[in-house]
DNA sequence: TGCTTATCTGCACGACTTGCAGATAAGCAA
DNA sequence: TTGCTTATCTGCAAGTCGTGCAGATAAGCA
């Protein structure tokens, strides 16, 4: 994602308005690294602009997305995630804090993959699902900084949820 | 996922009962390549046996992937789908239809990945997004060619929205 | 055949998004 | 600065996908 200055231009230069709103959004998710699904960045958002709707934070992040500014992220199932990294990369995902890490990958064209015939990629994308130690306890550390992909799947395991996000008294 | 016999087995070996409705879908499954959302199976499954439940569908489909017979796909954000292999292996997602295939990858471990320090990767999930030129089906697909993961995404491209998977009359 | 209780079915409800429509307020002209 | 046009914002209803519940059913067994 571009610098919110940056943005702001383009945005001018599409006939598109600059509100507070926008601006705030466009400042909340340059150079964040936490891939906010859009209930997270609302809560933040609201912090600074209270009475900034969700409504509008769904729409601005959709706008970026459709500009290219920042990517959209499925994991499992829970609500979307936006990252505003939109160079060639791929995600880690920490199963118990559900936090996401970019992760790069320089090899992927080297994988050997049996694709059904004919098929056309596009787009290639890796999860790496696992978990971060963040206090070793014992001392077991510095592992790699390009480690070989552990071990694949080894069997599934009882479908583990997405931890869910505290909803705010949300009812309706 | 093992045969519908062998499961009707474990099913009794763990005091569960043997039910029409769970033989129905045991045997919708088994073999089944077409990943099915709990709605595309209940629709199948409504056929053979008019009145079952949405709701049954979905209990059969959580157990079985309780027991490791199944898994989970998420993916993009649409319904969740259903597999009844569970060989380590990913996915090839056609764009344009939504169709998902099996891909068997035999060098995940060589992919060079700079992951987050201390991260223990439990699972890497793969999954290669294009489309399927279908045209002249004469041969079998006796060719399993290992045709290298093609390029990787060139650029984020203005993240076209998921063509949001039509519901229901997608998957029949 | 009868009994216990695991399952099934139907429905309401919750999480996440999107569609709508009236209220607001950018951007521009005078 | 004032006015005006209309892009946006906000709040709410509605849609999709799943799950919790509770009464009706029907496996499995004596």
């Amino acid at each position: 994602m571009r610098s919110p200055e940056i943005i702001a231009d383009a945005y001018r230069n599409e006939g598109r308005r600059l509100t507070p709103q926008r601006q705030l959004l466009f400042a909340l998710m340059h150079g964040n690294e936490t891939h906010p699904s859009a209930e997270g960045l609302y809560e933040v958002a609201s912090k600074r602009m209270p009475g900034i709707s969700l409504r509008t934070v769904y729409q601005t992040l959709d706008e970026l997305a459709a500009m290219g500014e920042i990517q959209l992220m499925h994991c499992d199932g829970g609500a979307v995630r936006f990252d505003p990294n939109v160079d060639d990369h791929h995600h880690a995902l920490d199963a118990s804090t559900g936090e996401v890490f970019d992760v790069y990958v320089d090899n992927i064209d080297e994988l050997r993959a049996k694709l059904p015939e004919g098929f056309h990629v596009d787009q290639v994308s890796i999860v790496f699902r696992g978990r971060l130690a963040r206090h070793a306890k014992s001392s077991k550390k510095s592992s790699t900084q390009k480690s070989p992909a552990q071990q694949q799947t080894a069997r599934a395991k009882p479908t583990t949820r997405s931890p869910r996000r505290t909803s705010r008294g949300n009812n309706k």
